[in-house]
DNA sequence: TTGTAGGCGTTATCAG
DNA sequence: CTGATAACGCCTACAA
C-alpha cells in the first residue's frame, strides 16, 4: 500500500456502510434520495455517519455520476453591484437546489475569458453562466462540443450560446436620450466605458439624439471599469464644450456622481446647466445628496430568472432561448 | 455496457493516447509535468489534443491524485471591497500556481459559513481561505480532521485555527482614538456595523477614548453591512447630542460618506464641527468632495500574502502561523 | 523517457 | 427496500 495512507483518518463510504451494517450503495442512498430508504435503516445510517464524522467526497461521487453538481459563473468582476448583485442571487438559488457555483473573474477582456472558460471546463460544470452574449467562435463550439447549458446574462443577442437572460443595452441608451429629449433637451454629452456593453448604451444613446435632431455636444471613452474620478476628470474636460443647458448620460453610477460631484465643484447646477442621468441603480444614486436619475435594471432577479432556467434545463425541461428583462428610469433630483 | 455511453463524444485520454501513439501515462505527463518527455513525444501528443479537443478531467484527476486543485474561499460578501479586493488577487495569486479558487459567500452570521464550510469539504479542497478568525469549534475540528491547510484573513487571534494573515481591529479602533485625541479631540462619537469586527473596532476606540479621558457623547449600532444611508440616519437620529466639536468614527467609508452628506444638509461643518474618520480607503474616501479621512488596510497585498503562504505550506514548507498586515490612517479633509 | 498495473471513493444498474 | 458488481477517467507507483 502507497504512503497515502498515512492520512489513514479519512472515513469513506464503506467504513460508515461497515458501522451501520449496510452496503455502501445504502448509505450512498440515505445521503442523496433518503426517500428510497427505509426510515430506521436511514436512522441507523445517519447516526453512523454522525459518529464517524462522514464527509462524502463529491469529486468520486462526481467522477461516478458524471454530475460534478456544480455550476460555473463567469463576470468580468465582482467589484461592482452591477454584477455581484445577479452572481448572489444565482448562487442562492442554486445553492437551493443542491448545487454550488464556482466563480471566474474574467476581467475586461475576451483573452482572460477564454482562458477561464477552458480552465473551468475541465472540471465538468453541470452548467454555466456567462456575462455578455459575444464569445469567441472557439468558445461557442468549446461549449457546445461539451454539452454544457448556458445561461447568457446582462446582454442579448439574436444568436444566444444556448440561453439567454438579458436586454439591450442600445435600445437602453436609447430610452435615455428619448427621456431628456422630452424634457426638452437639444445638448446632449456621453460619457462611457470602453467595455461592449457599455459602448453599446452609448451608441444607441447617440443614435437617437441624432434621430431627435439633437447636438451631441461631448463624447468620451473611460477605461473599464470606471470610477466616480473618472467621472470628475471627464467632466473636468468637457466643462468647457458645455452648453447653457446641457444633458448627460454616464455609463454607471460611479461615473454619474463623479460629475455631479465636479459640477458641483465648479459651480455647474445640477440639473438646471447640466441634467446627469447614470445607469445601475447603486446605493449612491440614492444616498448621495441630490440623489441622482439613473437606469435602473434588476439584476438580482437577472440572476434569479438565470438560475430557474438553468434548473429547468438541467431537469429536462424546454426552455425559453431569451429572455428579456425590463430597465426603467428611475427620476430622480439629478435629470 | 451502460446507457451513459450516450455521450459518447466525449474525449479521453485514452482516445488522445491512441490518437498520438502513446500510452495513457506519457499523455498525462505531457498536461502535468512536460519536463519529463522528450520534446517531440510532446509535439505529437500536442497535435492530437488539439485535433481532437480533448479537455482533461478534473474531477477523474483529482480522484486519482487526491489533489483537487482548488481552494475554497469564504467571505461574507463580495459587494464590498473589503472583501473583493483580496479574493481578487488571491485568486490571481493561486490561478497562476494552477488552483482554482471555489467562493462562497457566507453572509454576516455563523450559521451561514458553518454549514458552506462543511459544503465545500466535500470537493475536498487542497486549502482554503476564511474571514475572520472565530469559528465555530465544530468547524474548526472538520477542518483540522480534514487536514486542509487553512488561512484566516481580516482578523486576529492568538490561537489561529491555522494559519493567520491579518490585523487587529481593537488596536486600529484605538489608533484612530489616538488619532482624534492628538487633535486635541474631547468629544466623541462611533457607528458601528453589528458584525464581529466592526464591533472589535468600535470597542478599541471607545476603550481608548476614555483612557484619554474623553466623553463619548454618541454610540449606534448599524445592521451589518451598512450602507450609505445607515449613516445618514444615524447621524440625523445623534445630531442633537453633538456637542461644538466631535470627532466621530464609522465603521466603514459608506457609513462615513453617509455621515458627512447628511452634515452637509444640516449644516454642520465638516470637520470643524464634526470630524469624520472612515474605515477601509474605499474609492469613496479619495473622490467624493470633500475626500474624507479614514483608514486604509491593504485587502489586496493580504490577499496576496494569504495565497503565498498556502502555496508555501502546500509545498510542505513552513510557514508562519500569525502574519499581521499594517493598517494606516490616511489623512484627508474631514479630520 | 516510457509503459503497465491497479486503485482513488462513489454511484448506475440490475438482481433479489 | 437492499445489495453486488462494474465502471467513471485519471494518476501513483513501480518496472523496463
Amino acid at each position: 500500500m502507497s504512503s497515502r495512507s498515512i492520512n489513514s483518518a479519512t472515513v469513506k463510504i464503506t467504513d460508515v456502510a461497515a458501522a451501520a451494517g449496510v452496503a455502501p450503495m445504502t448509505v450512498s442512498r440515505v445521503i442523496n434520495t433518503p426517500e428510497r430508504v427505509s426510515a430506521d435503516t436511514a436512522q441507523r445510517v445517519r447516526e453512523a455517519i454522525e459518529r464517524l464524522g462522514y464527509v462524502p467526497n463529491l469529486i468520486a461521487g462526481g467522477l461516478s455520476s458524471r454530475r460534478s453538481r456544480m455550476i460555473a459563473a463567469i463576470v468580468p468582476t465582482v467589484a461592482s453591484p452591477m454584477f455581484s448583485a445577479p452572481v448572489q442571487t444565482f448562487t442562492d438559488v442554486l445553492g437551493e437546489a443542491g448545487y454550488h457555483v464556482m466563480l471566474g473573474l474574467s476581467g475586461y477582456g475576451q483573452d482572460g475569458e477564454d482562458a477561464l472558460i477552458r480552465a473551468v471546463l475541465t472540471r465538468r460544470p453541470d452548467g454555466m453562466l456567462l456575462t455578455g452574449a459575444s464569445h469567441s467562435e472557439a468558445v461557442r463550439r468549446l461549449l457546445r462540443d461539451a454539452g454544457v447549458p448556458v445561461v447568457e446574462i446582462w446582454d442579448t443577442s439574436d444568436t444566444p450560446t444556448d440561453m439567454l437572460v438579458g436586454f439591450d443595452h442600445a435600445e437602453l441608451g436609447g430610452a435615455v436620450a428619448d427621456y431628456f429629449h422630452a424634457q426638452g433637451h437639444t445638448d446632449f454629452a456621453v460619457l462611457a466605458a470602453s467595455d461592449p456593453r457599455a459602448a453599446a448604451r452609448r451608441e444607441g444613446f447617440v443614435r437617437r439624439v441624432r434621430q431627435h435632431g439633437g447636438h451631441l455636444v461631448a463624447e468620451r471613452t473611460l477605461p473599464a471599469p470606471s470610477g466616480i474620478m473618472d467621472g470628475r476628470l471627464a467632466l473636468r474636460d468637457i466643462a468647457g464644450d458645455l452648453g447653457p443647458r446641457t444633458a448627460l448620460f454616464g455609463s454607471s453610477d460611479n461615473v454619474a456622481f463623479g460629475v455631479i460631484t465636479e459640477a458641483m465643484r465648479l459651480g455647474i447646477a445640477v440639473p438646471q446647466r447640466l441634467a446627469v442621468c447614470g445607469f445601475g441603480d447603486f446605493e449612491i444614486s440614492r444616498s448621495s445628496e441630490p440623489p441622482f436619475t439613473t437606469v435602473s435594471v434588476d439584476g438580482a432577479e437577472m440572476g434569479r430568472v438565470a438560475a430557474a432556467n438553468l434548473l429547468a434545463r438541467m431537469r429536462g425541461a424546454t426552455v425559453p432561448h431569451r429572455v428579456l428583462v425590463p430597465f426603467r428610469i428611475i427620476c430622480r433630483a439629478s435629470a
